[in-house]
DNA sequence: CCTTATGCTAACTATAGTATGTAGATTTAA
DNA sequence: TTAAATCTACATACTATAGTTAGCATAAGG
């Protein structure tokens, strides 16, 4: 694979948001209709994600899509851990 | 298929602006490296696009991604047409 | 110990991504 | 009008990979 930074960027903010509310990663699956093991592998950018998955995801956190992209750059590296 | 309003509407946006911008399908579909008949794919919602051709998209277009989702929802029916 | 939460591997199956070809509509120009 | 060029829709079809799941391991907290 090649670039896959705006996967880690967007796997970071999905977990930002998760933990803002503090909802585990199994909580937020059951939310999206998604498995729990593929909420992980968002939150670390191991998948590309899909338009469909990220409008449940965003619809889970209470967001609009747009919220997930916006300021995505200024996330810091170090700003969110497991 | 379900739901796809989210792509149709994703797919107006991405003729909005492709038109604003004077191009044709084969010419974004050349900025962002993909296949022309993608383009008309995308912009006729029948592909549920992933986030790295998003992002390839909006960069092709000079956008950021946030701005492929702004305001999605007050985008007419009529308000774009081939 | 349990329980809860997450990471990670591996495998399967659905479908996104890529491409070719045909057709129709529009424009340009002769 | 006719003809060539441009643009888009659409119909397959192939191959890459997204989406889904099960299983096991680790860590933290009670």
């Amino acid at each position: 694979m090649a670039k896959k930074e705006i996967l880690i960027k967007f796997g970071k903010r999905v977990r930002q948001e998760r933990l803002k509310r503090g909802l585990s990663q199994e909580e937020l699956a059951s939310k999206a209709g998604v498995h729990r093991t593929y909420i992980g592998m968002i939150e670390r950018g191991e998948k590309n994600i899909t338009l469909r998955n990220i409008e449940r995801i965003a619809e889970a956190l209470d967001l609009e899509i747009s919220g997930l992209f916006n300021n995505l750059n200024q996330l810091k590296n170090n700003e969110v851990t497991t």
